[in-house]
Parts: C-alpha cells; sequence; structure tokens
RNA sequence: CGGGGUGUAGCUCAGCUUGGUAGAGCGCUUGCUUCGGGAGCAAGAGGCCGCAGGUUCGAAUCCUGUCACCCCGACCA
C-alpha cells in the first residue's frame, strides 16, 4: 500500500495546483472512502435510487461481461450447461430446508401482490396500491438450490440420469441491513452452479473441483491470489454439509470471500425429492453441490489492484486494453492523426489476446489532453497510447502503462508497439499478480499464541489506534494469522465479539503441522486462517 | 429493531442559533487566450430550500407531524 500523503507544495499552493493523486482520500487516509471514489471516478457504477440497489455503467458491465466469458468457457469445458429458472420461488419450497430456512429468512424480499389499483394509500393521498394478493405468498430468490432442486426432482429417476450438471447466469435479491457498491448490495449478479450425483464422493470430487476452477479464474484472470479452504461450521452455508471458499487479502489487509463451493450431501435431496433408481433398482437420494461467484469479485479487483490514482485493470479482463489518443490540436495536422490512428486501432484490433482480440479505444473527444489522459487513467485502462504528428512523422507512439508512474513514457516504433503488445499485457498481468502476492505474503504471519494473536489484530475498540490521524479508521489491523486451531463456535463467537476477526477457512493446501490449539490448547494437525473481512 | 445524524442547483455543501422571500465550489453551455497535457479569464443556463400542517405582515430559517436517506451496532456472496 502506498503510503503518500498529498505534499506540501499541494497543501499550500493555490486550488489550480494539480492534486499529486486523482482519488482524493487515499487509501492510507481512509480506505472506505477511497474505494467509493475509485468506482465513482473510473465509471464502474453509481448508487440507484432503489435503496441498497446499484447502477452497472458500461465500463463495469463489461468488465462483468469478460468475468462471465471466461467463467462460462470454464464451466462449459467442466461438463456445464447453462439453463434458467424463475426469479420467484414459493414461500413452501423455501420451508422445505430448515437450516436453509433459517439461513435467509431474515434477508427475504417478498412478493405478495399481482396488481396495482388505484387508492388510498398509508399517507392518505390517492394513488396506486397493492391489489390481488397471492394465495402463496413468492420469495425472490436469495439463492435457487430450492426451486433448482424441484426441477432437479423431476429430471432425476435412474443413474443414468446422473451426474445432472447445470449452472445458471442470474441476479439475486439479500435484503441485506448495510450495502456497499460490488461487496454487497441488495440486488446482485452472480452464477450460481447446481449439480446432483449418485455418490457421496463424485459430489465432493465435483465440489473441491468447481472450487479449484474459482482458483484458477481468480489467480491466472483476475491476478488475485487466493486461499482454499474449507469453512467452519458457523461460517457454512446453510443447510451445507461442507462449505469451501476462495480467500483473497484486500490491500486493507481485510479478507474478501470471493467464491464458495458447498458440498450439500443429500440434504437438499431429500428436501426436494431428487431421487434415483440404481444399477440394482435401488432407490437413494442423489447428492448435490452449489456453487457461485458474483459481482463481488469486481469489488476484489478493485480493492486487490486499484491505487491512489483510481482503478487498474487486469489485463486480460479488462474492458479495453489500449486507448489511444491522437493530438490533434493543429487543424493542418488533425485529420491525418486522426487517420493514422484509425489505422493502428484497425491493426491492434486484429491480434488475438487472452480468448478474445485486442480491444481498442480511440478518444477523439474534444476535450483537454491533460484531463483525457487523467480519465482513463482513473478507468485503470491497461495502456494508453498518444500519437502527434512528430510521433505520426516518426511512425513511432508515445506509450504509457497503468502499472507505471503516469509521467514513465516511452516512445515505440508503431510496428514494435503492435509486435510486442501482447507481451506487454501480460507482463502487466503477472505484476499485478506477484504484486498481490506479495502483499499477502507480507500480511500474512504465523502466530503460536493466544497473546501473539491479541496483538496482531489488537481488540475492537481500538478503532482509534487502528488509524494513525484520529477520526476515520481506515488501515485495519492484521492480516492473515495462521494459527493452530481446533473448530469451536465458541471461541469464534468471541473473536468475532471482542476483535471483529473471523476463521475465514481451513486451507486444504495447508502443510500438515502438529502444534496446539492456541485457544483451548487441544493437539491440531494444521494451522487455521483469521482475519477481519468485509 | 436499538442509538445518533441529514434532507437547499446534476454533484459536494454553506445559509438556519438572532425569520425579510436563495448562495459557493465542482460539473454543464458559449466566447477569447492557452494547450504534447488534469489551464486561465469572462459571460450564461440551472433550485416553488424532502412533504404536509401551524405560528407570523412575512418561513430554507421557529413549532408539530410525516416520509426518505446516511452513519454506528446485530446479519451478510
Amino acid at each position: 500500500m502506498s503510503t503518500e500523503k498529498p505534499t506540501e507544495k499541494n497543501a499550500s499552493n493555490s486550488k489550480s495546483a494539480a492534486p499529486t493523486t486523482a482519488i482524493t482520500p487515499t487509501r492510507a487516509e481512509n480506505y472506505p472512502e477511497w474505494y467509493q471514489q475509485v468506482v465513482r471516478a473510473a465509471d464502474l457504477a453509481e448508487n440507484s435510487d432503489v435503496r441498497g440497489c446499484m447502477v452497472i455503467k458500461p465500463w463495469g458491465y463489461a468488465l462483468w461481461e469478460n468475468v462471465q466469458r471466461v467463467l462460462d468457457r470454464m464451466f462449459k469445458d467442466t461438463g456445464h450447461k447453462n439453463a434458467y429458472f424463475p426469479l420467484f420461488i414459493p414461500l413452501s419450497y423455501f420451508e422445505k430446508e430448515a437450516e436453509h430456512v433459517e439461513g435467509f429468512a431474515k434477508e427475504c424480499a417478498v412478493v405478495t401482490h399481482h396488481r396495482l389499483a388505484p387508492g388510498k394509500k398509508a399517507d392518505g393521498k390517492m394513488g396506486l396500491i397493492p391489489a390481488g394478493e397471492l394465495q402463496e405468498p413468492l420469495v425472490v430468490r436469495p439463492t435457487s438450490e430450492t426451486i433448482i432442486g424441484a426441477s432437479f426432482s423431476k429430471w432425476v429417476q435412474s443413474y443414468r440420469d446422473l451426474p445432472l450438471l447445470i449452472n445458471q447466469w442470474a441476479n439475486v435479491v439479500r435484503w441485506e441491513m448495510r450495502t456497499r457498491l460490488f461487496l454487497r448490495t441488495t440486488e446482485f449478479l452472480w452464477q450460481e452452479g447446481h449439480t446432483a450425483h449418485a455418490t457421496s464422493e463424485e459430489a465432493m470430487v465435483e465440489t473441491l473441483k468447481m472450487l479449484e476452477v474459482y482458483a484458477d479464474f481468480a489467480e491466472n484472470w483476475m491476478a488475485m491470489p487466493v486461499l482454499k479452504g474449507e469453512k467452519t461450521e458457523g461460517e457454512r452455508f446453510p443447510g451445507a454439509v461442507n462449505t469451501y471458499c476462495i480467500e483473497a487479502l484486500m490491500q486493507d489487509r481485510k479478507a474478501l470471500q470471493a467464491g464458495t463451493s458447498h458440498f450439500l450431501g443429500q440434504n437438499f435431496a431429500k428436501a426436494s425429492d431428487i431421487k434415483f433408481s440404481d444399477a440394482n433398482g435401488a432407490v437413494s437420494f442423489a447428492w448435490t453441490t452449489s456453487w457461485g461467484v458474483s459481482t463481488r469479485l469486481i469489488g476484489g479487483m478493485i480493492m486487490t489492484h486499484a491505487d491512489d490514482d483510481g482503478m487498474v485493470l487486469p489485463p486480460r479482463l479488462a474492458p479495453s486494453h489500449v486507448v489511444i489518443i491522437p493530438v490533434t490540436h493543429k487543424p493542418e495536422t488533425a485529420q491525418a492523426v486522426l487517420d493514422y490512428c484509425n489505422r493502428l486501432a484497425a491493426d491492434l484490433r486484429r491480434i488475438p489476446y487472452a480468448g478474445r482480440t485486442i480491444d481498442v479505444e480511440v478518444d477523439a473527444r474534444d476535450i483537454r489532453g491533460g484531463d483525457k489522459a487523467w480519465q482513463w487513467i482513473k478507468k485503470g485502462i491497461p495502456l494508453r497510447v498518444e500519437v502527434g504528428p512528430r510521433d505520426m512523422e516518426q511512425d513511432s507512439v508515445f506509450m504509457a502503462r497503468r502499472d507505471r508512474a503516469h509521467k514513465d513514457k516511452q516512445s515505440l516504433k508503431r510496428d514494435d508497439f503492435v509486435a510486442t503488445i501482447t507481451t506487454i499485457l501480460e507482463e502487466m498481468q503477472s505484476g499485478l499478480f506477484a504484486r498481490a502476492k506479495a502483499h499477502r505474503e507480507h500480511n500474512t504471519k504465523r502466530v503460536d499464541s493466544r497473546s501473539e494473536f491479541e496483538a496482531f489484530f489488537g481488540a475492537r475498540n481500538d478503532a482509534e489506534a487502528e488509524d494513525g490521524a484520529g477520526g476515520t479508521a481506515s488501515v485495519v489491523m492484521g492480516g492473515f494469522a495462521l494459527a493452530h486451531y481446533c473448530p469451536d463456535p465458541k471461541i469464534e463467537e468471541e473473536l468475532k465479539t471482542k476483535f471483529a476477526v473471523t476463521c475465514r477457512c481451513l486451507p486444504i493446501d495447508g502443510a500438515e503441522e502438529p502444534g496446539k490449539c492456541i485457544f483451548s490448547g487441544k493437539p491440531s494437525t494444521r494451522r487455521a486462517v483469521f482475519a477481519k473481512a468485509y
């Protein structure tokens, strides 16, 4: 994380002095506010008039479309098919799995009427009021296990119908108390995979396979390093037997759960009556899984890569890879420069990269060049290329990379640029990953006693201490703590209350290592990961 | 649902204590000068001050009610 502060020059000069960073406040000054400002400055999304719901703007939606395109390919390559199920779930379906209902009951939007009629509203004025009450209320899906289960029970008769491997791209609604753009919104976009298998082993293989797909995507496409692990009982998906997750460490050292994969055992099969006859004619319940990632991934990319000048996009998922900025302030050469830029754009657009072709913006808007360049910096486009009359004469371009200082530009022969652009983008992609991974390693600590644990995180009411300057707490204490731990809901409850710390997961790649639980002293064979979390 | 707070121009807010009928910055439009760089100067557009009552000659300002949103908790992909 940068520790840059506004310089004295900035503080003492008149308002005409350019700020030292494009985003105010900086990450160090106020991380949550910085996050909001990046989302806005990068033109990714904005709050809507609907409580807790966001408008995803074209630049942000294009990023999501790239996430979708790549993941969708991965799902299909692992044998899954897409389908679509209703937004509305009859209340009775929801009640079938006891833990599931209990887990989601507090955050459901419920449809009770199907029409509007003129009438007197609660404030006494005339207007439209709901009419035509439904016999059975409909729940707007917070997740689709139950309604997909209803279909699965019809589709599955024989062991020959298994495995059933389905994915759905959809929106879901969870009526959260507090929302934040991309990280937690009332309505969000996601994919949910739902599968049914003949055996427990097969379902478990599927659960872990999809966790692997998510980890692969996070690391190789988002350039976001993740830990794979299993959730403890208290953090489990309502109704699941086991929940696995990928956890990433953000720049403020808080953890973000970036994806989950659940082994549902036979719980949902029993609730939805998903049964099949095996080769011997014996009837048994199927074993099911479900797994999902959401638009939260975009929040993860922001908090992993963005800096005090705005968004930094991983090239493989960037909506556009390069913006060409024609320098056309001399009227006599303006058209020639523009033509030159368009020809360059056309050549670039033929180059294959990361499963598509290079996407190019030619920004010929009639606004000042500096302003234009800064807008693209804030949007996080990987490469900016300026082309003016002088460059054109020498058949060269002036290139700036988003992963370097904004004044650090280099002149390249046009043909060399075209020939090396994918190499440059790949270098940036791996550079982002390496930087994020170094940040995580730097903020991961092996903790061997309770006192060490407490020192690492600080007590919850140390909020002021977390924020050197006083005022808005922005820098979180801690990071990932690796500690021997024997899962116990009571301990987790206490950690949450006292330190705002949760057990993120029991890593599945963690090496076996004998030790003692730092809380109970009981023997343990592996370390768990603890952190403050989003 | 508990505890705080705020509703005034597209955005961020000042004005309210001590009522006299609307302000700033940013953004937007136009002109001139600048410009391989987040420009300067000038002019301009834009608001029945959340809503409903009340007090008053007069309410953004005082009183009552109401709605909405925000922050801190419990919950969360």
